[in-house]
RNA sequence: GGUCCGUUAGCUCAGCUGGAUAGAGCGCUGCCCUCCGAAGGCAGAGGCCAGAGGUUCGAAUCCUCUACGGACCGCCA
């Protein structure tokens, strides 16, 4: 159930009978009609700016049409009661008992919460899709994380999601790799070997070297590129897609799909999108413009394959093919779009990092161009993030191969903190992520904070001596919660379906984190109120009636954090330690 | 030169897609531990929402310009 989609529902048909009684013209678009919690908790428990959207169309004073609507609203038994406030605001207070409900609704609709926004809609949400070349770093890491936390966020709002990583084994860097494992192959053979510019130094590769040994013993010592050059390739990525699969599985991330790049070359899959796009009069030969500003020193004008992204947006249309026409790397990317339209997808999400910003608008335009602008694709950046050791920035060289990894994340501070805390930022902001601020077990700390809620709980629901089975607590009277604090966290947790639209809707996972801490906050100010109020507290000894009725208070919270914790991908302590 | 993102309290950040007197944490000030867990709690001070125009009943939010910070900008992925 979602209370404020209710309340709506009942604005809406209440117009209708304004309508009906000739009150208000019939037809004004109701797009723009919302029911909100109000700013000030003094205005009441909700809000409607119906009158004021419907003013100037109907050509009435929005006063006018709210003291009528107010009058129709008061009729419904929910309705406490209905003032107008200000240009003309509708401030609606709930009746109590109300709350009551909502709370019933979270502790036995194993549905509370969750949103039909999707409709069972297929979306895919491509997120990491880090190049096969080693293990996944702090910025992947942003990335994977948010990515996850969105698939799950939508999954629970009713969307068919489908987690996939773009795997991207086509080009160069791979033989880069390749050539990198195979030092590793000859230094395991016992030779000396240097590592020069355009080889990757770091150690993850030794191994890697050790085993392609094993397999296949001496056969490539000696030998020219020619001889072992794809087969190692094929061996490294391999290799590191394994490394990359357990990185992932160390945040608790799971796809449902890896795609190769390079399972598109020589089928005509790339011929095929290109082509199509040919037929749409979107392929051209033709030659860019320099970029302005700073000059390329070698810059030379070239004819082209291009793409007329500009149709669709695009600044400058894009090169498909090299002047030696070879594919670039935009083109087999395209192909692979295609795939994911012709796959169905009603909609596309892809999470890039924050130096792909530039090529946000040519996927959008390749996008809408193969699918007629039917299939939306959101792109989402996941910003830098700055690490920080005792207050003091944390400096990362790839160069040096001293580059920060996933694992050194959860190593150090856990993939629930890892988690919780790289969601607690949008993910258009850089992040600054502290080692020691992150783990530390205080209410600065919002990670820390929420699981202290879930697990506060827990205690009091091993304390509490009498049945606390949802069942149980939801069929109890929840009329003795009319403390100002009580209400005040039934309803925040009636706010949360209406967050999980909101956040869902907007692709921002981010607002889970928030609300979450929220709710936590609402939480531990009602149990400190029973330090000085003895009434307040949970457990209300020899009055099991009460009792269970504020259990069935801070149950229904708990199922919450829960849900909220689930769609973040961080475990509900049951206790801290 | 261009594109994208950002600019909100001393600091770190939210702000529900245009609503009422702009919020939270830290820090600061003042109170509060015999009490279901004080690894805190309550209250207070603190704002020209970077700046200037515009749109309208109404702008931190939308548009234009400017300033500052970051990312990116042909045959690398």
């Amino acid at each position: 159930m979602n209370l404020f989609a209710d309340i709506r529902a009942l604005v809406l048909t209440s117009l209708d009978a304004l309508v009906a009684d000739g009150v208000l013209p019939d037809g004004l678009s109701r797009q723009a009609i919302a029911v909100e919690p109000p700013r000030d908790a003094a205005h009441g428990d909700m809000a409607t700016n119906a009158a004021m959207v419907l003013a100037k169309p109907a050509k009435m004073n929005p006063r006018a049409i709210a003291e009528a609507l107010a009058a129709k609203l008061a009729d419904d038994p929910r309705i406490g009661s209905a003032e107008v406030a200000g240009p003309g605001f509708l401030n609606m207070r709930i009746e109590t008992g109300v709350w009551a409900g909502v709370l019933k609704a979270a502790l036995t609709d194993a549905g509370f919460g969750r949103s039909s926004l999707g409709q069972g809609k297929k979306l895919m949400v491509e997120y990491v899709s880090a190049n096969p070349t080693g293990p996944l770093h702090v910025g992947h890491t942003r990335g994977a994380v948010f990515g996850d936390a969105l698939a799950s966020l939508l999954e629970f709002a009713s969307y068919d999601v489908t987690r996939e990583y773009y795997i991207n084994d086509g080009g160069a860097q791979v033989d880069v790799l390749a050539r990198s494992v195979y030092l590793r192959y000859l230094e395991a053979h016992g030779q000396d070997v240097a590592f020069e510019d355009g080889t990757y130094p770091g150690d993850y590769l030794i191994p890697v070297g050790k085993a392609l040994k094993d397999k296949v013993g001496d056969a490539y010592l000696d030998k020219g590129e020619q001889f072992w050059l794809q087969e190692v390739r094929e061996f490294a990525t391999a290799a590191m897609m394994d490394l990359i699969r357990a990185d992932l599985a160390a945040v608790g991330i799971r796809m449902d799909n890896f795609y190769s790049e390079k399972s598109l070359y020589g089928t005509g899959r790339i011929e095929d999108a290109i082509q199509t796009l040919d037929q749409k009069g979107l392929i051209y030969q033709g030659t860019l413009e320099p970029p302005k500003g700073k000059l390329p020193e070698d810059w030379e004008p070239r004819e082209q394959t291009l793409f007329k992204s500009t149709a669709y947006g695009d600044d400058v249309d894009r090169p498909v093919k090299k002047s030696d026409g070879a594919w670039t790397y935009f083109a087999p990317d395209i192909a692979y779009h295609y795939d994911k339209v012709e796959r169905g997808f009603d909609e596309l999400i892809d999470v890039f990092g924050a130096d792909h910003g530039g090529y946000v608008k040519r996927m959008k335009a390749a996008v809408a161009a193969l699918s007629d602008e039917k299939v939306p694709l959101d792109i989402k950046l996941a910003q830098l993030v700055k690490l920080y050791k005792n207050g003091e920035p944390f400096k990362m060289s790839k160069r040096a191969g001293t580059f920060i990894t996933l694992r050194d994340l959860v190593d150090q501070v856990g993939s629930d903190v890892t988690r919780f805390h790289m969601l607690t930022r949008k993910n258009d902001a850089p992040l600054d992520f502290d080692f020691d601020k992150v783990t530390e077990q205080s209410k600065d700390n919002p990670v820390f904070y929420v699981q202290y809620a879930h697990a506060r709980i827990n205690s009091v629901l091993r304390k509490a001596g009498v049945d606390v089975s949802d069942a149980t607590l939801a069929a109890a009277d929840l009329g003795t919660l009319t403390h100002a604090a009580e209400l005040k966290v039934a309803k925040t947790i009636a706010e949360w379906p209406r967050l999980v639209e909101i956040a869902a809707k907007g692709h921002e996972p981010h607002r889970i984190a928030f609300y979450l801490y929220d709710l936590a906050s609402d939480f531990h100010a009602l149990w400190n109120r029973g330090n000085e109020d003895v009434s307040l507290r949970f457990l209300q000894e020899g009055d099991n009636a009460t009792t269970q009725a504020k259990i069935a208070l801070i149950r229904a919270v708990q199922v919450v954090l829960a849900q909220g914790l689930g769609i973040l991908g961080v475990t509900p302590a049951e206790e801290m330690r």
